[in-house]
DNA sequence: GTCTATACGATGATAGAC
DNA sequence: GTCTATCATCGTATAGAC
């Protein structure tokens, strides 16, 4: 019987959160009301904060939501028995990257400059992707370049660090790109 | 007799935003309020506003301030008889970077996803320095690794992209350095 | 759990003396 | 140009009915 409330309770705090990320990406962290999430949700005051403490969980929760289902798709582009060499991994990174997506999350790295735990999600995150990344690459030379296991792992380090950084920027230069969505100011 | 008035009103405005961004890096763009600039730059409410239409022209100038600023260091390192190389350059950017400018870009980056203008500002700045590198990156490929002008020319700009990926993620990863400095939360 | 209505605090901005 | 004092607005969070 828990099992379905829970099933329930986690829906909820998902269509908060992805009608959440939706109004982060038009008008900024701050700038967004609850009442925006409201009217994007269709849900009211009341019912958020049945689900989130206050404001500041809520962007949290949002944050890491995004963040993981993030992580996960890049994940899944860097398996299997063929892995991507590191320009067919990046430009893949690159093709899955969401404007939405991207924007909320531009906007998170400001609010970690400030705040200790969204701080924490963010590094967590950028860590989680970086290690998914040597791994693709570390497979990459031992199974297509032929290389040693071991040579493979010390020289996977460094690539994965250049993609990584060459894939935060196109993060960035997506988020900047001008929002076709117009910013009801 | 404008000149002497002109120059003491720019220092006034020099002095708020340099105000300004301490604060920002402290409690971000949105959580400081002008009593927090005022209290900084010991300065009244009544003065700033007579140099700033509002806070969005306010952290406008700012980013302006700061943006140019550093501009204007890298561009030092970049140029001269003996042009360091891509690695050599890279290493002096991340070297200049400082943490309490490195977090109030990132937050402008955050910024910038939703309002147009610093968005403008910020691709301005980006588009800038990565102009600059590529500039540093010919030269160094002409004078120290004596390949042709025409030749190097389209060898930089790859080259550049490259340095400024690593360099925006250094910013990144130094804005997001835990701060010393606490949040007065 | 979800709603409506509301209290309360914070803060951006202005007025007017000096 | 700079100050102090004040206003008005807005948005978070809560209370209480259903």
């Amino acid at each position: 019987m828990p099992r379905l409330t829970e099933a329930r309770k986690e829906l909820r705090r998902a269509q908060i959160t992805e009608a959440a990320v939706r109004c982060f990406g038009r008008r900024g962290l701050e700038r967004t009301s609850i009442a925006d999430i409201t009217a994007e949700s269709g849900l009211s005051t009341g019912s958020i904060y049945a689900h989130y403490r206050n404001k500041a969980e809520l962007i949290q929760a949002t944050a890491r939501a995004t963040l993981v289902e993030r992580a996960e798709t890049l994940g899944r582009y860097a398996d299997g028995d063929h892995p991507p060499g590191p320009d067919e991994l990046l430009a893949r990174m690159t093709a899955a990257i969401d404007p939405v997506a991207a924007r909320f999350g531009v906007q998170i790295w400001g609010e970690a400059t400030t705040d200790p735990v969204i701080g924490g999600i963010v590094v967590d995150m950028i860590d989680g992707v970086r290690a998914v990344v040597r791994d693709c690459v570390t497979a990459w030379l031992v199974k297509v370049e032929g290389r040693d296991p071991a040579e493979a792992g010390e020289r996977a380090a460094p690539i994965a660090h250049r993609v990584m950084a060459l894939y935060l920027a196109e993060l960035l230069q997506a988020a900047l790109r001008p929002n076709t969505e117009e910013t009801t100011s």
